[in-house]
DNA sequence: TTTGAAATGTATCAAATGTTACAAACAGTG
DNA sequence: CACTGTTTGTAACATTTGATACATTTCAAA
């Protein structure tokens, strides 16, 4: 039995009232599925023809590499979508073997139902564009991110989205830790090119505070 | 005026037949704009609610960096639809500035207006989130790629993919050349690293042919 | 076959980054 | 204050890759 209540808070049907989405779920077929914990849900490679949501617990999700071991990927809970960018495109099969963590709930909707509910309720269809359309956004940022090859133009590229029009002062809300490790340089690196750039008088640092000096000479380095 | 045999060609209206496309039009509300050549079609931090779809001619999609040069991302052409990504999601603006490099007559269909059409239109609406989702999969793909530092590493990931379970011998359909571009490397390097591969034992090479000797090898590489 | 352009193999050197190690600065706790 | 763990600065050295140049091979056209 679906639980509205919780399903209308998946980011896919947010805005919709429980009494709502029971009238919509009651105009297609779908399937509740329970698993109890370390059950597998996908297997990788598996076909994608369904809406897999989680109403009730926890799953995990991880890739096999080459060799079949496996690597963790992700953890998600109710009430949240699974592969939402694999229901449709040209790859329709799971990129991931996802496993219960916990007793589990999943709510089985096939692609045509699933294509259906679009069509019956904007609002839906509106949340769904909205998921695959902003993990497109979110993917593009960070390539673009990795597309700067020196960890000088990272940092320069960093600062100068912070900072943006105005300001010349960018607070860092990370440690040199985590701004190395999304950078994907090591620490030291980061830290001894940080230094260089204040050498050069084109930043200054106070701890978590770093002030650009030249700004014309920063955009200069993304330009390479 | 729309033409309909042009527009149905596009990824997004693919299927339709033109005359089942011409009445879809006339149920909803659109623009059909006229573009001399040079002519500015969007600017990038343009608000996009509209999509637009080029009827006629060709585009180039150009991004400001920080300090106000522009750099060129993209050649696009009849009957392509823009920025598809940039529709929905929660970044609602244009990244790019596009401009006319012909004569161009784009049709311009309201947000509001378009959601119509995928609701009127199975078929549109499996096509547009096909697209998204393909987008979505190709920048996965890419990333996953560009998170394999070392160029053994990207080797590696390469020819396992192409050869999945089955095949030892892969047949790279790229020059070196090309390889070396989309793995982001030098050409010379890429050649290096081959040659080093081949003298470890872990491949043979044969013109465009590599054969894998040592999967387990080629595996642990990627493990790091 | 000859010829010339493109693709490939290889070498040398410089630049960027990783690795490791250690010291200094800082923040919180008793 | 003293103590302890975390963050940051810095150094020495190794590794990887880029840049450049040139020889060799391949392939197709004349």
């Amino acid at each position: 039995m679906i639980q509205p209540e919780i399903l209308c808070q998946s980011p896919i049907f947010r805005g919709i009232s429980p009494d709502e989405l029971q009238e919509l779920f009651r105009q297609i077929h779908y399937q509740v599925k329970s698993y109890q914990k370390n059950d597998l849900i996908t297997i990788a490679g598996e076909v994608c023809d369904r809406l897999l949501i989680i109403q009730e617990g926890s799953v995990k999700a991880e890739m096999n590499d080459y060799s079949g071991k496996t690597i963790k990927i992700e953890d998600m809970s109710a009430p949240w979508p699974l592969a939402t960018a694999f229901l449709f495109g040209k790859e329709n099969r799971f990129p991931v073997t996802v496993s219960a963590t916990s007793d589990v709930v999943m709510v089985s909707i096939p692609k045509p139902e699933f294509v259906k509910l679009l069509q019956l309720n904007s609002l839906i269809l509106n949340n769904y564009l909205n998921t695959i359309s902003t993990r497109a956004q979110f993917l593009s940022q960070k390539l673009k991110f990795l597309s700067f090859k020196t960890i000088r133009q990272k940092i320069a590229h960093y600062l100068l989205e912070k900072a943006g029009e105005r300001l010349q002062t960018v607070e860092v809300p990370q440690s040199q830790k985590q701004l190395a490790e999304m950078f994907g340089v090591t620490r030291p690196s980061l830290a001894r090119t940080l230094g260089e750039m204040v050498q050069e008088g084109l930043i200054e640092t106070q701890r978590r505070a770093i002030k650009i000096l030249d700004k014309a000479k920063m955009n200069q380095l993304l330009k390479g």
